[in-house]
DNA sequence: CGATCCCGCCACTAA
DNA sequence: TTAGTGGCGGGATCG
């Protein structure tokens, strides 16, 4: 009963809605956890200490580094905490889903496959002989690792690299992941957790989205992580910024649900709306893949990855030593006319900017915290 | 309107 | 039992 959920369509005294859900997206989420991160200096991850860090609620913690797990950059340690493996265990843990992937057959898309994921593991001493009800226990345990966000991603990612084809859809994957069962209701959920896969894995640029070239239809493409340079290790010239005013605010908007009122936080309301890049004259966006071979994301020195919209600025030479470091963003973003391929790329780019900023004041202003307990 | 996918209720589990 | 996890899907947003 209750959430009466009148569309309390708030608009913020100028005509902008006071919420958007890309600013709260999964892959915003976790291209900041990732850059709170990916330090050398950090080893255990509180996530209470992320939840708050990040500024959202430790549901949504869970959901990223679930996904972060089944690659490899994180690993559970234990109650309440993980270990921060880093982006070098990427590599090792795509080949190792690939090779577990060919060993169970999963190359399988087209219909009538009945894809049959052996759910091996490493504990694979079920000594459950009979015992009634307690094999039961054990069932219902297994069932759900089944249906886990870790292992859904795994199994996610074993269809691209366990298959010819490097262009699926969403649905398509929902199919041959979840077996058989017709069940339409399971799979609008299956989809649904796909999405979210797919967005954090797009803020890494591990996958992109595209529309099918015949089809039409929205998919998703391997990138893979090849030449994906990383800094394993923060380098120094980061954080040496002052010349960047801090702004009072962090990146803690608890507020601004989607419905509720919520203190009108300041978060972006402020006018730095100037950056308004408008979506150049179409680029050429000629009917089939333009996107042939064009640089996703570069990274600057503290490992933040920006979206499939790179800004052609740093895309030069892929990944000499990126010697680049730190370009004044604001100055970029207000002067700087890149050529996004719409105004939603700009808008993301805008918003991944703001992001940036604030949890960059925040880190700056307050060191590194480093979570004890 | 169909494609997305955030939010948070609440069933499980581990301590 | 409490605290930590994390399925799940309603329904708000986006395009």
């Amino acid at each position: 009963m209750s959430l009466p959920t009148f569309v309390s369509r708030e608009i913020e005294s100028g005509g902008r809605p006071l919420y958007s859900r890309k600013e709260k997206s999964l892959g915003l989420l976790c291209s900041n956890f990732l850059t709170l991160y990916n330090r050398d200096d950090v080893d255990a991850i509180g996530l209470d200490d992320a939840a708050s860090k990040l500024g959202v609620e430790r549901r949504r913690i869970y959901d990223v580094v679930n996904i972060l797990e089944s690659i490899g950059i994180v690993t559970r340690r234990g109650k309440n905490r993980y270990t921060w493996k880093g982006y070098g265990e990427i590599p090792r843990t795509l080949e190792e889903l690939r090779e577990e992937g060919l060993r169970e057959n999963f190359s399988n898309l087209g219909p009538g496959n009945s894809s049959r994921f052996v759910d091996d593991n490493e504990s694979g001493e079920s000594i459950n002989v009979k015992s009634d009800d307690n094999s039961f226990a054990s069932m219902k345990a297994d069932n759900k690792r089944e249906k886990s966000l870790l292992l859904l991603t795994q199994n996610f990612i074993k269809l691209f690299l366990c298959s010819d084809v490097d262009i699926i859809t969403l649905e398509s994957a929902a199919i041959a992941l979840l077996g058989d069962s017709n069940n339409s209701t399971a799979m609008r959920t299956k989809i649904r957790r796909l999405y979210d896969i797919a967005n954090v894995f797009s803020s890494m640029n591990l996958i992109e989205k595209i529309h099918h070239p015949e089809s039409r239809k929205p998919a998703f493409r391997w990138l893979g992580w090849e030449g994906k340079h990383y800094s394993e290790s923060a380098t120094a010239l980061d954080l040496n910024e002052t010349k960047k005013r801090v702004f009072g605010y962090d990146i803690t908007n608890y507020s601004l649900k989607r419905n509720k009122v919520g203190s009108s936080s300041d978060w972006i309301s402020d006018q730095k709306e100037n950056m308004r890049m408008h979506s150049k004259h179409d680029i050429s966006e000629s009917n089939h893949d333009v996107h042939k071979l064009k640089q996703h994301s570069k990274q600057n020195s503290k490992g933040f990855v920006f979206g499939p919209f790179t800004p052609a600025n740093i895309k030069g030479d892929s990944e000499n030593n990126n010697v680049r470091r730190l370009m004044d963003w604001e100055n970029l973003a207000s002067s700087y006319k890149p050529q996004y391929r719409n105004q939603a790329l700009s808008d993301l780019f805008g918003h991944y900017v703001e992001a940036w900023k604030s949890w960059y004041a925040e880190v700056a202003g307050k060191e590194q915290i480093q979570q004890g307990s």
